[in-house]
DNA sequence: TGGTTAGATAACTACTTGGGAATATAGAGG
DNA sequence: CCTCTATATTCCCAAGTAGTTATCTAACCA
């Protein structure tokens, strides 16, 4: 049998790279932030005791998994949230949506689901995105 | 202000290990095996040209992450799928839909959403779990 | 008892990562 | 020009990771 070395499907290889992104609280931290808006490096560092660098590494982790962008504004570099790659991230997890819900054959039963989705709480913690804006 | 050490929540701290356990292909590719059902650690190994102490600790990650559960039979430890830290993931990203999905405030958009969703094309690829059991 | 099979553990290497301190660059505004 | 502010880069370190080979343990079987 052959074995696989290349296994991932080419609609799939970056989540790697956005899994690992997303496996840092600080990084998710700084998501979580720019769900509220655009921020410079210094708002985003702000929160955090850490030094100026350590979150410019960490939005360089970002960047390169595709979930932040920058701009420019004279010295700063405002960042903002880029969903793509959480929605490919969320579309491979709900793959396994069956494992944890016993009524996701039952059409039904997914509409209760998103409906109480859709109105569940969504009160900002520092792990998950502010309000609407 | 007070500088944050612990900005995670008690609800998502254990979305780091989760996180991390999923940025490899080799341990996704596994969750995608167990998907359709127990295997052995040989079963598991065989697919990968990799040694069995390899897949051994890819399992104990997964293990660690409570990705996978283990059980006994004579020599054998069948692992099996464990889907809860999948579904804390994912709600976590759904937090972030609204940023890809323009529809998300419109419940018959997340309807119709939805409807494609269970009806979408789920043809096993190495990255995502296989048909229904 | 001994042998075989499944799996875990250990020891090692090469590489990556998250952090800090110090320094460098870039642009704004005297 | 010089300086201040925002950000990036570089160098260092400790810790973690993904893989290897070799060895150990545990359970079955003859």
């Amino acid at each position: 049998m052959i074995k696989l070395s290349g296994y991932e499907t080419a609609a799939h290889d970056h989540l790697d790279v956005t899994f690992a992104a997303l496996a840092d609280p600080t990084r998710r931290a700084i998501l979580a932030r720019l769900a509220r808006g655009e921020a410079s490096v210094m708002e985003l560092a702000e929160p955090f005791a850490m030094t100026q660098p350590a979150i410019s590494k960490h939005l360089k982790v970002l960047e390169r998994a595709g979930l932040v962008s920058r701009g420019r504004d004279a010295q700063r570099r405002p960042c903002h949230l880029e969903a793509r790659p959480l929605r490919d991230a969320t579309e491979w997890l709900e793959g396994y949506r069956r494992f944890w819900s016993e009524s996701f054959e039952r059409l039904d039963g997914l509409i209760d689901e998103l409906k109480s989705m859709g109105e569940r709480d969504m009160t900002a913690s520092d792990e998950q995105p502010g309000g609407r804006p």
